[in-house]
DNA sequence: TTTGATTTTTAGTCTTAACTAAAAATTGAT
DNA sequence: ATCAATTTTTAGTTAAGACTAAAAATCAAA
């Protein structure tokens, strides 16, 4: 079972990963974890050890899919507990990523599996990110939304465009965007 | 800010004391940490450093005021978190004291008042003991119940009996109990 | 009240996870 | 391709909190 601490250096890989870095550097991930380059170095050596994550020195490192596994559900005990905060404790959802923060740890599956029924299996966290399944995958969104209110972090189907302007379309040819391309919002 | 493990220190004092023990033994105080005396010892001298115990070597601890109210509020969000597991997760009250005992260490003040208006304001948890009010002190019972029925850890006052027999008036004399006596329950 | 058993404390070690300072590797600019 | 700047790792400390083994204090019984 990861101490409180590994959980945060891989919550917090699994944060860069989502940002589009394949490969996660010692620095920025000290930054990210608030911690000095020479302390995550050494958090990396011990990860690596564990199997969770890949690390060659001075070349980064990248989940393996058991540290993957690990991180979503960090991700999964966050964003139910956020839900939960707002919806039924009456916080805002600029109030609840501190409080959050804590209570991801409490790792018990059988607790966040009821926690989830009783939020009643919601899709979508207060700051509109997606919360993955108890299989740690994020769910798949069926139904047809706009870009623009799509959940971040889940692998999107682009099926037609509002703007049909000649301008935009282009616009999506440059990024390689077309019917039936595979995206995944990252930032809104 | 305490640590998670002092925290389980002065619970575990608070508990001794709600026992009947005035002063708690290094030995006693070990078992219940499931740590050894020596460490005991050791996080002794730290928690009378901060004040909050009185410690004198071979004598003994109590908690201060300031170590019982940190305690007691400990015991308020285990047993908020407790209500919580049951009344809305749908836990049996025998399974839920491991989950709460991680819930516990969440410190945040507007969590545990938020989660107690949640809840209703509970007076006692699933296992019939009585909940600490936000002040860290235990709530009044102002209503008549019986003994049988009455919270573990709150002050009561005896107010009549049931059983009317001459034996157990004479009983109850022994044990120096009679009208307007403070009792406080301990054990069922 | 002395002695033997029990309790408690001290002394010394270990692990985790942080830190600083210094060395080593990589990168980028000329 | 070299050298300076940057990044990263290593080396050595520190603090919390656990442990064992041994010493010291207290307690209890004859």
């Amino acid at each position: 079972m990861p101490t409180v601490s590994v959980e945060n250096y891989l919550k917090a890989i699994l944060h860069l990963h989502e940002e589009g870095k394949v490969q996660v550097s010692t620095t920025e991930l000290a930054g990210r974890v608030r911690a000095t380059p020479a302390s995550t170095s050494a958090m990396l050596r011990k990860l690596g050890d564990k199997g969770w994550v890949i690390y060659r020195k001075y070349r980064g490192v990248h989940l393996t899919n058991e540290g993957r596994r690990i991180a979503m559900n960090i991700f999964r005990r966050h964003r139910l507990w956020e839900c939960f905060l707002v919806d039924h404790l009456g916080f805002e959802w600029d109030e609840v990523h501190e409080i959050a923060e804590e209570l991801e740890h409490v790792g018990s599956r059988d607790l966040t599996n009821r926690l989830d029924a009783f939020l009643g299996f919601p899709k979508l966290d207060p700051h509109g990110d997606a919360i993955p399944g108890p299989n740690g995958r994020f769910r798949s969104v069926a139904a047809r939304t706009l870009l623009s209110e799509a959940p971040k972090g889940i692998e999107l189907v682009v099926v037609g465009v509002v703007d049909g302007r000649d301008s935009f379309l282009r616009h999506l040819g440059i990024l390689g965007i077309a019917l039936g391309t595979r995206v995944t919002l990252e930032t809104r």
